[in-house]
RNA sequence: GGGCGAUUAGCUCAGUUGGUUAGAGCGCCACGUUGACAUCGUGGAGGUCGGUGGUUCGAACCCACUAUCGCCCACCA
């Protein structure tokens, strides 16, 4: 659909409201069809780009993806508008774990399983699953508006990428960083995968810990004489040592018992042996620092095939490593009579064992913190287990050196602080999964055993099998930003675009994602993969909880972009709260933005209205500051200038939220409530007045449009196509609002002596609608007025007409003089500053009311008097304040005297 | 144990390197359909900016301590 069919396609009067629906539909499929969102060859300013942080190929929309989606875009329609050549990368990842266990789960209720099928079977269904349903996370980002560049869409799994993760993994392995090792990993039993320490979340729970007392070989006593469980295992024992544990089934696992050095009541048992229960297994009593004295009962179990300090602690003593669960965390054949059982049912059982040979102390409630698999949700187990690793100390230096050194920079900044602390402590990568979706560890056994790592274009060799193990996903998404332009490969997209610009996401993925992406990219590419790192914050309930199913606060995005329009949602988003601060989504902010998005197709349907034919050149009149403008139009076009320096300045700055919130102020609270309404007046004026009104209303509407665009692009851009239709003419095929110029805001329309009398103005209009208000005086009544205005009674004759009009103050009665003789009787007054108005209400002034108004107002300008009065007696403030501001003190203090004094003078005329 | 954030109007939040009278939306009160908009307009009420102390001529903003809520990291026999 070109453009011109865009125009045809409207109806020549616009609606009375605003309808999203039929509008965002057809918007997008136009630019997406038109190639807008391609990055422009000929753009005049260099790359801006950004990689889209790729949702779960398994993935539903939710408010995270709105976000990250919204605030991506704006940026990015913000640098297209300012001509930079710019580029989002969309894709999608092909998420490990959550695939698997979908298809998994898909297989299961076929009856059978990914076993059953095998390996070339399951890819092959999770492929087909991946190629009907994958897509359909793509097409809810399209709804949200987003501009990326679809043709150059990626898919973590797909050809061009697996060469990438390839590469990268033969370069790491290569260069000494990439190595295999029997290590304790964190299980996960049910996932039946090795996962990293980011991906197991910690949670308190109340469990109990156990005392339990091993036999000590003495002279008197070499071992048990009767078999475990007979009640008479421990017979003839006299020494014993008594160790607490959270979990008894590790016994079985025990190679040792450690005691803190120099501890006095285990002097005597140091370097002797305790008699493991039920095994009779003898093990050692040592010394070390581990050990924390005052804890339970200052003796520990060790078992360093199941528990991380005790792994340490067997490897100074040299210990054995007794794995006894096999990978379903059931026991294995370590485990003598517990063999077979699940690792809780062998817990239970050997409890009633310890305590049927009455080696069970005692049970207490205990607190500690457990564990949990963040997919599975199941406990952990940490395990023995050989998998493959990244040496990630000379990763993590490159990664902090880029921050340190101010190559990138993150926003907020506080979040370097936890950058820093995460990468100084980093530990070794655990990169394999006993998965089968994913990227396959690109290495090969030959029979004899030896490893061999072929490039990616080279066949592995004759016999040889490859390891059976997949990469962590985020592995590849640590290749993001350069794999999905083409790296290793120096393919044009990987010169021009690379290294990208701003890595925007949650700031809750900063180590799974951000830290691995600058790793891998300042080792991989020698550069660091973007200057800056903007960190979201989370979407909450409108309370602050998390959104979650079993609370039922759940905000569906779907719903509300088919209920409020995607403008609402996105400028919600945009516009609720700071960088990195989380937000708390209320709906009734979602429904303002909705009014907001009517507003303004009401003030450019008003707009049009009044344009009546196409402008010859709409920009001409007010690129002179200096031509016949009266003072709202300077006003209002000071405004607007001034609003899009603010704007272009906090874009800069990423305040994507205060920016958003400005240009509502300005449209709504500034254009929309004074200066349609001072048009109108003016559109009644001679033929040179209302041209110059209309080319106001035009530039300053069309110019806030273009500011407005990236938060809102649907709304602007279809009003925006009302306004600018040419009539009689062809708009060119790309006239569109979302390729125009960014207004850059120009200093030499800012008219501070505008804003200052226009202000007043203003001041006076409000004060006279509070007194009618006040009085109750009948919307429809025009009333008289008396201003005095000393010197600014010129100025203000000049507004008698906007004066009258939007105070509904009768013209023929509205009197702007420099001084009064005689106040008017029966009148209510008004005191602004050196201003004073009396408004003759006959009939409708209370005596003992209109007292009691002004002695408050006049309670009111005494202590704004004496406030000021003692400022400027303080010789600190006088001495040491900047000259400007103690000048403003003194102005204001005049201005409250004469109010104060014009208060007076009123009050004792008052009969 | 270490670190971070929040605390401002009834609710949800702003507040640009300290500087006139601390703002918005929603809600509330009163009035209003005059041809852009009732998804609206006009006027109004409502806050000693969590607390204490300090720095400063001047603090919502800077510093110290503190309370409450939330989050992150580490550890937990």
């Amino acid at each position: 659909m070109t453009n011109p069919e865009i125009q045809s396609a409207r109806p020549t009067e616009m609606a009375k409201a605003y309808e999203h629906q039929p509008v965002e539909q057809s918007l997008y499929a136009w630019w997406e069809r038109s190639g807008f969102f391609a990055p422009r060859a000929d753009a005049p300013n260099p790359p801006f780009v950004i990689s889209i942080p790729p949702p779960n190929v398994t993935g539903e929309l939710h408010l995270g993806h709105a976000m990250f989606v919204t605030i991506e875009d704006l940026m990015i329609r913000w640098r297209r508008m300012q001509g930079f050549q710019t580029l989002w990368v969309p894709g999608t990842d092909h998420a490990g774990i959550a695939t698997q266990s979908l298809v998994e789960k898909l297989l299961r209720s076929e009856g059978t399983s990914r076993e059953a099928v095998g390996r070339e079977e399951f890819l092959r269904r999770t492929w087909e699953w991946k190629e009907k349903y994958g897509g359909q996370i793509q097409n809810q980002m399209r709804r949200l508006g987003a501009s990326c560049d679809w043709a150059r869409e990626r898919f973590t799994l797909d050809a061009g990428l697996s060469r990438s993760v390839h590469t990268a993994f033969k370069q790491l392995y290569d260069d000494g960083l990439i190595y295999k090792g029997t290590y304790l990993v964190n299980w996960s039993p049910t996932l039946g995968t090795a996962v990293s320490d980011l991906e197991v979340e910690y949670e308190t729970r109340n469990v109990s810990i156990w005392y339990v007392r091993y036999p000590v070989i003495t002279e008197g006593w070499a071992g048990p004489q009767h078999a475990w469980g007979s009640g008479r295992w421990a017979e003839g024992a006299t020494e014993w040592i008594t160790v607490a544990t959270t979990r008894p089934e590790t016994i079985l696992g025990d190679t040792a018992i450690a005691t803190a050095h120099g501890d006095e009541r285990f002097a005597t048992l140091l370097g002797r042996s305790a008699v493991l229960p039920a095994l009779a297994r003898h093990i050692p009593i040592i010394a070390d620092e581990y050990v924390d004295k005052e804890f339970g009962s200052g003796a520990v179990k060790i078992t360093p095939a199941h528990d991380k300090n005790d792994y340490e602690v067997g490897k100074r003593h040299g210990l054995a490593q007794i794995s006894i669960l096999n990978k379903d965390a059931t026991v294995n054949a370590e485990g003598g009579p517990y063999q077979g059982m699940d690792r809780f049912a062998a817990r239970k059982a050997i409890i009633a064992d310890l305590e049927k040979e009455g080696l069970l102390v005692k049970t207490e409630p205990h607190t500690m913190s457990v564990g949990i698999s963040q997919r599975g949700g199941e406990i952990i187990e940490p395990l023995l287990s050989e998998q493959w690793f990244v040496r990630m100390r000379p990763l993590a230096d490159l990664a902090l050196a880029a921050v340190r050194e101010g190559r990138t920079r993150i926003v907020p900044e506080r979040f370097e602080k936890v950058y820093y602390h995460w990468l100084e402590n980093i530990e070794d990568w655990c990169i394999s999964r006993q998965l089968w979706w994913g990227h396959r560890i690109p290495v090969w056994y030959l029979p004899d055993g030896t490893m061999v790592v072929p490039g990616p274009d080279e066949a592995p060799p004759e016999g040889a099998t490859q390891d059976p193990d997949v990469l962590d996903t985020w592995f590849s998404s640590g290749l993001w930003p350069f794999s999905t332009l083409g790296w290793p490969d120096q393919t044009p997209d990987l010169a021009t675009f690379y290294p990208t610009s701003v890595m925007e996401t949650g700031y809750d993925i900063l180590f799974f994602w951000v830290a691995r992406m600058m790793m891998m990219g300042c080792y991989l590419t020698q550069t660091e993969p973007f200057h800056t790192i903007y960190l979201h914050g989370l979407v909450r309930d409108e309370h602050g909880r998390k959104m979650s199913k079993s609370y039922g606060n759940v905000v569906n995005p779907l719903v509300v972009m088919g209920e409020q329009g995607t403008d609402a949602l996105r400028f919600t988003l945009a516009t609720s709260g700071t960088p990195g601060q989380d937000i708390n989504l209320n709906p009734q902010r979602i429904e303002s933005a909705r009014n907001f998005a009517n507003k303004i197709w009401n003030i450019t349907r008003f707009v049009i209205s009044k344009l009546q034919i196409a402008l010859p050149n709409p920009q001409s009149a007010i690129t002179n500051p200096q031509s016949a403008m009266t003072l709202a139009d300077r006003w209002i076009v000071s405004r607007y200038h001034r609003l899009c320096l603010d704007e272009n300045r906090l874009m800069e700055g990423y305040n994507v939220g205060e920016a958003g919130r400005q240009m509502q102020d300005f449209l709504w609270g500034e254009f929309a409530d004074w200066y349609v309404e001072i048009a109108k007046v003016q559109l009644e004026g001679d033929e040179q007045r209302q041209q110059l009104t209309r080319e106001v209303l035009y530039t300053v509407l069309e110019g806030t449009l273009r500011l407005l665009h990236p938060y809102i692009p649907f709304v602007t851009e279809e009003v925006w196509q009302y306004l600018t239709r040419v009539e009689g003419g062809e708009p060119g095929p790309t006239h569109s609002l979302m390729l125009a110029a960014y207004p850059a805001g120009d200093a030499a329309f800012i008219d501070a002596q505008a804003e200052v009398n226009w202000g007043m103005t203003q001041e006076l209009i409000v004060a006279i609608r509070n007194i009618r208000s006040e009085y109750k005086v009948e919307p429809a009544r025009w009333v008289a007025a008396t201003v005095v205005a000393g010197d600014r009674a010129g100025m203000l004759r000049e507004q008698a007409a906007l004066i009258s009009r939007l105070g509904r103050a009768d013209a023929a009665k509205l009197e702007i003089v420099e001084s009064l003789e005689v106040k008017p009787s029966q009148s209510a007054a008004i005191v602004i500053g050196t201003l004073e108005a009396y408004l003759p209400l006959a009939g409708l002034i209370d005596l003992v009311a209109e007292r009691a108004r002004l002695t408050k107002e006049l309670e009111q300008a005494e202590a704004d008097v004496s406030r000021r009065e003692a400022k400027l007696a303080n010789e600190g403030f006088v001495g040491k304040a900047p000259a400007n501001v103690v000048q403003r003190e003194r102005d204001s203090l005049e201005a409250a005297r004469a109010a104060l004094m014009a208060l007076r003078g009123r009050l004792a005329e008052l009969p």
